[in-house]
DNA sequence: CGATATACGCTACGACTCGTAGCGAAAGCT
DNA sequence: AGCTTTCGCTACGAGTCGTAGCGTATATCG
């Protein structure tokens, strides 16, 4: 529970008059979920989202612009839930991320919404960046906080130039995101625990090995 | 270039009555594409693709039961152009065909396409086989024959059970195709020849250290 | 060659969604 | 109180959807 909301509610002081109602947010985003489930991307409408979340069609968009910021928004909560508990090992707590993410990505509404905010994106700069804020970065922090407390067991060495850390820790991120959503939402297979163990060991024994060198001549 | 389309125009011989044209087929595929870079895939519409390719809106409907299945119909064929040449070793092999794919990816047709039509599928079955066979089956071939390679130069070992052999092989795919997928589309980020060598050097680090058996405990 | 069968282009149609505008009423702040 | 902004509601033109009907074009079969 992140105090910050996005910028919408945002009851800036200065503000005179009647304030947005927090609860109608709360609504249109669940209604938006619910409706991606039972709907798909294409068929979700904003008016279908307005009635189930019981406000008029026009206070939605009041607050979003259209349909893409609206689903971006609805979604990006559903990553906060994603945690990096301390399972003792570097090869414990990737299994578990990796199991972790499979599961929000086996929910219906973030299968769905996910690739399709995505495709929107690629010809939208602003949508983009609102992806990197508020999904992308999310995300990116359980990279950082495994790799620390790997290094702190003595798992993985410290990183000497903070360059080649970061690019390396791009590099994992998106391997590990990339390979499990790949898995899950184009191939349409199981993430199970075979696969995030098979998965782990393979990560695992890239990093070990490949400490940077290039490994062909 | 496969002969054999997918089932539009297959003229069955005991047809009677006027075949449908093949060039027409081929205008509407390359309009499709050519509608998809100028409007993205929420503002496509099958009339303006109609349009563009110069015949009726109801041959459109005639052929494709909706813009889904036209869609990955026309992307499909822009996979036909991934293949995988010798370049000698298994590390650049992998290496030229991240790239290629990366290259691929890079063109707005298919970055819009690909995405949006995964978006779809996850509550179609029928549109996710569609896919299967039609995408992902294609790029498979280049892990099977990448690995064969390798074997015959024994870079890597002959697999025993077919059965491993498949899983490792569905796992190689994943990690590959989504890692590229993800850097590229969603953190928005250049697959460059020096992201590839990383990507590539972690990958075949993790093949040649585990073997199999999991690394914990 | 004539008969048959299918594809094609064209037009028109009802149903739906979009995003906006205008209104009166509600709910806060000073 | 008085002011300001939001809310729910209704209505609207524009655009898209997918289908039906018609006459014409182009194949195969007898």
């Amino acid at each position: 529970m992140v105090s910050a909301m996005h910028d919408h509610t945002t009851d800036r002081p200065g503000r005179t008059g009647r304030p947005r109602s927090a609860e109608a947010d709360a609504a249109i985003l669940a209604a938006t979920r619910e409706a991606l489930v039972d709907l798909g991307w294409s068929k979700l409408t904003l008016g279908d989202v307005a009635t189930r979340a019981g406000v008029a069609k026009t206070t939605l968009y009041r607050r979003w612009a259209g349909k893409n910021e609206l689903v971006v928004d609805a979604v990006a909560e559903l990553f906060d839930e994603l945690e990096l508990p301390d399972r003792g090992s570097l090869a414990a707590d990737v299994e578990g991320v990796v199991l972790q993410f499979a599961d929000l990505l086996a929910r219906p509404e973030t299968r769905t919404a996910l690739m399709a905010v995505v495709a929107e994106s690629t010809g939208d700069e602003a949508l983009r960046a609102r992806i990197r804020t508020s999904i992308v970065d999310r995300q990116k922090r359980l990279v950082l906080e495994g790799r620390q407390r790997a290094q702190e067991r003595g798992e993985l060495p410290a990183e000497d130039d903070p360059e080649t850390a970061a690019r390396t820790a791009d590099l994992i991120f998106d391997v590990v995101a990339g390979a499990v959503v790949h898995r899950s939402l184009v191939s349409s297979e199981p993430v199970d625990t075979e696969w995030a163990r098979s998965f782990t060991a393979l990560l695992l024994g890239g990093l070990a090995q490949a400490g940077g060198r290039p490994s062909h001549t």
